[in-house]
RNA sequence: GCACCUGUAGCUCAGUUGGAUUAGAGCACCGGUCUACGAAACCGGGGGCCGUAGGUUCGAAUCCUACCAGGUGCGCCA
């Protein structure tokens, strides 16, 4: 249930039958807890543009709001503000019916795309983000109850496949012994960029592949599905929800090409510019009247990454999309800004209703320089997540831990992935950000291994208090500070979800899961569970277990697997 | 040249769309709390001209303008 949500309307309805007005009541969560747990910041705007005094208004919709139920007090405080403390009872129940997640009834489709590697050479750092942040975003689309449909746009077509599918002829490649992509796109690059025999080669590659020439196209095949394993296996290892089903790979649009050059003729939207098809929009013309370009074929005929990503926009709307997303490098910002306003106009995107471009900042080094080996190339993706896990079972090591080597290694797996993960889940997405080994795995602060810690915490209760955790039930009665705290910490899951899924930015829940954690401990520290009374302790009991719930499904729908102990 | 993004504590980052005399976390630094429901934790302390300068209003880190610094993009790569 979003709690925000339920008193905005109680409060909104309130400001309609005082003022005659819809207007949003602008609820917060109070910054201070002398300010009680939400307040109502609008009433100073809606007086202001009634030209009324925001106290008085604000006196008039406190005594309409019906809120006996949910709200134990409102007082008016500082120019206007309505300050609202929560009855315990409220969140009490709400706690101990335990559902605190409430899918959408009237369900829309949201098509997201994210990850999208090239195939042609292994995934490397770069495609980290958008795989991560893309398959958090879609998790928690799909615990809301949206029909969620990944795509995943993998790059398979051009110019690059020419050069590996030549090279794999020259150097006598069979996929057996194509273990090493990366060595072999490198050669093949270096091949392709010294010598122009070989480069007019794989241009005319390209030609047959397009073509359809069998032999060239069992080739690529083969190729594509060593590619194809890498990414399986490092998906695998990140557990990415993308499956095979997902893939909508470049190629696939291809037949589609030459219908989105017709359908923009029709609109009038094609012009000819220095021999290639342009679409030049208005709100692309700078005021000198420069015009800026999307090219959508090129002077030889070749289509662009344009033209697929309208034709890609073409077949969303027959998925029935009523939302697209797509997560990717911010440097293509323009890009998908000039692609949405053409498909707007080409009438491509009648019945999708929203089109977000989410981009993504930059991964960098700790001297704030491009993220890369020491040689300067790219690091691979799997080289950075085998380091994750051997500094996880580093760290493990010199703790001192009890358990066994083999369940140090899954241990070890557990908590190098996930701080991989939540590092980068944690920060807005916008911003480049820091690669520190320290910072993500250190056991403080907003840190993967901090909640995997609260969690095994919890469930270390359990185990000492000889109960199932899932058997609990009973009342909450909150009677110290720090468990109020929590609870109504606890009730603003939904609400946290909700706005992830509306904005896109996963490290809300991040920032929510810490402080939840974070209040966990010190409730922990300040109360004693099992040596309380007998309804104390049922009440704290059953106050652990939706904390280690919501703890294992916010982790989880950020990708992140919980420990029982560690 | 034009456009977009970023600038918050020594470091890494938040700041919920303009809210409350005192801008928050973690690391690092200083100090405190275990004969133990997991100290991998908790509590306290110092540390800030929110890039700079104006403006908008009851109220600005947040909005507007100019400037400074860093990054990125801009006609046939994706």
């Amino acid at each position: 249930m979003n709690v925000k949500s339920l008193i905005a309307e109680r409060i909104e309805l309130a400001i309609y039958s005082v003022t005659g007005q819809h207007s949003s009541a602008d609820i917060q969560l109070s910054t201070k807890s002398e300010h009680g747990d939400y307040q109502a910041n609008g009433i100073m705007r809606i007086a202001k543009a009634l030209k009324i005094k925001p106290r008085e208004l604000a006196e008039q919709v406190i005594a309409q709001t019906e809120y006996g139920d949910i709200v134990e007090s409102l007082v008016v405080a500082g120019p206007g503000f309505i300050n609202i403390e929560l009855k315990n009872s409220f969140f009490s129940e709400l706690l101990e019916k335990g559902n605190l997640i409430k899918k959408r009834e009237k369900t829309k489709t949201v098509v997201i795309d994210y990850s999208s590697p090239n195939l042609a050479k292994e995934m490397h750092v770069g495609h980290l983000r958008s795989t991560i942040i893309g398959d958090a975003i879609a998790r928690i689309l799909d615990c809301l109850g949206y029909n969620v449909i990944r795509q995943n746009h993998v790059g398979d077509w051009g110019t690059q496949f020419g050069m590996l599918i030549e090279n794999m002829e020259h150097e006598n490649f069979s996929s057996e012994n194509l273990a090493d992509l990366e060595t072999f796109y490198r050669s093949s690059k270096k091949k392709f960029d010294e010598d122009p025999e070989f480069a007019q080669q794989a241009r005319a590659r390209v030609v047959s592949l397009q073509s359809g020439d069998q032999l060239t196209r069992n080739q690529w095949l083969r190729f594509i599905n060593i590619s194809l394993s890498h990414c399986r296996e490092i998906y695998e290892r990140l557990g990415v929800s993308l499956s095979d089903e997902d893939l909508a790979p470049e190629s696939s649009y291809n037949a589609l090409l030459p219908t989105v050059i017709e359908a923009l003729n029709k609109r009038g939207l094609l012009e000819e510019s220095e021999g290639a098809q342009c679409v030049f929009l208005e709100e692309f013309t700078s005021s000198e009247g420069d015009r800026q370009p999307l090219i959508v074929r090129k002077s030889d005929g070749g289509y662009l990454y344009a033209t697929t990503d309208l034709a890609a926009i073409l077949h969303r709307e027959n998925l029935g999309a009523d939302r697209i997303i797509y997560i990717t490098d911010a440097r293509q910002k323009l890009h998908f800004k000039q692609v949405f306003a053409v498909a707007k106009q080409a009438g491509f995107a009648k019945k999708i209703e929203q089109m977000n471009h989410f981009s993504t900042g930059a991964m960098l080094a700790s001297n704030g320089r491009p993220f890369k080996t020491r040689e300067g190339g790219t690091i691979r993706l799997s080289d950075l997540l085998n380091e994750a896990e051997q500094r996880a079972l580093n760290l493990l090591k010199s703790k001192g831990s009890e358990l066994t080597e083999t369940e140090q290694n899954d241990l070890a797996k557990a908590i190098g992935i996930g701080a991989v993960k939540y590092a980068d889940l944690s920060k807005n997405r916008n911003s480049d950000y820091i690669f520190d080994w320290d910072n993500m795995l250190a056991l403080n602060g907003n840190t993967a291994p901090y909640m995997q810690y609260a969690y095994a915490r919890i469930q270390s209760i359990f185990r000492q208090a000889e109960v199932q955790p899932d058997s609990l039930s009973g009342k909450i009665n909150p009677v110290a500070q720090s468990e109020r705290a929590l609870c109504k910490e606890l009730i603003r899951f939904q609400e946290v979800l909700d706005q992830v899924a509306a904005e896109g930015f996963p490290h809300y829940l991040c920032v929510y899961l810490y402080n939840l954690s974070s209040l966990f401990s010190k409730f922990y520290e300040e109360l004693t569970i099992l040596d309380a009374d007998k309804e104390k302790q049922a009440s704290r009991l059953l106050i652990c277990e939706r904390t280690g719930s919501v703890l294992k499904l916010g982790l989880s729908l950020l990708g992140i697997t919980v420990l029982e102990r560690m």
